[in-house]
DNA sequence: CTGCCCCTGTGACAAATGTCATCCGAAATC
DNA sequence: GATTTCGGATGACATTTGTCACAGGGGCAG
């Protein structure tokens, strides 16, 4: 038996996806959790053979959790499972050490197919994605200017996020600027829905 | 057997809700469809008793779907599942003869419940996000401040809004004033925040 | 040591945005 | 019939944003 841990933050999905699993021969859910922070511990005494990670999660990002797992459990293995086929998020999960990446979007009968081949010890990317992480490179913002975007997703003025960053209003506005060039846009409107639909953010 | 369709675009969690309701003895999955502009021939086709539709979904919203299923399949109850537990989507949902109004948040032993209930006449709808829907009240926009903050929120510039409404830059800036001044908001990135949260656009 | 890049800041300026007063016509309400 | 409400518009104005040039300091690679 596969022994699979499922975080996801969506109950009703999450009782979904661990119903579909049960109904496999081989596949068991040991444990479920609904907080990125949670998962950790709960990985620590369950013991899976892989972690089944969503990304939006409160507490942690399922693409940091990755860190972590492989720190203190390497020997489990873990499958990301989002919305977002975002070619930042497939790059990040990579570098993180996923051994795979399935989006929500893909036929369900897949799930099963990716933990077993993800339990074998093969990695499992849609190769349509793949290409797209690649060709799109990696980010061009700086660390501070991806910092400055993120915050202007959820800060209306430029004057608040200089009060959250401790920075002067110009030098917000010189950031902005740079960024909403780099991303070949008009606005810091549009910088921050480019930046967000590569998985920049 | 109660008859299901469901209606969800992510193919994923569509197939773990029916793996789902399979496992209830007395729920039959008869049909599943992936975009709102399907449901209503694949319900003519099916005749399922219950139909559980999510909102969001590519070619038509899950609660513009409800107007045209309580035309044609006068018989049928309709259950919405969906990720936002937004005043303005229940206050809809009811207003277009949904029989009930379910949260992915909720745990999934509520669905088959819920199911239940519908095909028994029943309206199903959690308390606490009802008392929010009628404490808040309806929207204050008109349509046309609704119509052109919706358009706000993909749009970067007053002068693409304009454009594609066939109305002077000037017109929108007031609508978008309007709108701004009756949310309480600073900023058009604000107001439609507050607006979206709402259910209101 | 010398560039080079990043972080931070200032000042000046242009463009976009938000506000306000005011106007017209049509429809609805009283 | 009078009043209100809404869609639509204009013009003037203040504020906010975005752009640009420039400058100092820190760190790191060659």
């Amino acid at each position: 038996m596969i022994r699979v841990l499922l975080a996801e933050d969506q109950a009703m999905v999450r009782g979904a996806l661990a119903a579909l699993l049960t109904l496999e021969g081989d596949i068991e859910v040991v444990a479920e959790v609904s907080r990125g922070d949670e998962v950790i511990a709960t990985a620590l005494k369950a013991q899976p053979d892989v972690v089944l990670l969503d990304i939006e999660m409160p507490g942690q990002s399922g693409l940091d959790v990755l860190t972590d797992l492989r720190a203190k459990l390497p020997n489990a293995r873990s499958l990301i499972l989002t919305t977002f086929g975002r070619p930042g998020y497939l790059r990040r999960a990579m570098e993180n050490g996923a051994a795979g990446f399935l989006l929500k979007d893909a036929p369900s009968r897949d799930l099963a197919v990716a933990i077993r081949r993800a339990n074998a010890g093969e990695r499992v990317v849609d190769p349509g994605l793949a290409a797209d992480a690649l060709s799109e490179g990696p980010s061009p913002l700086t660390d501070r200017e991806q910092e400055v975007l993120s915050l202007a997703r959820t800060t209306s003025t430029i004057a608040e996020i200089a009060d959250r960053l401790y920075l002067s209003e110009g030098t917000v506005r010189n950031y902005l600027s740079t960024a909403i060039h780099k991303l070949g846009a008009q606005n810091r409107l549009e910088a921050t829905r480019i930046a967000e639909q590569k998985g920049w953010l």
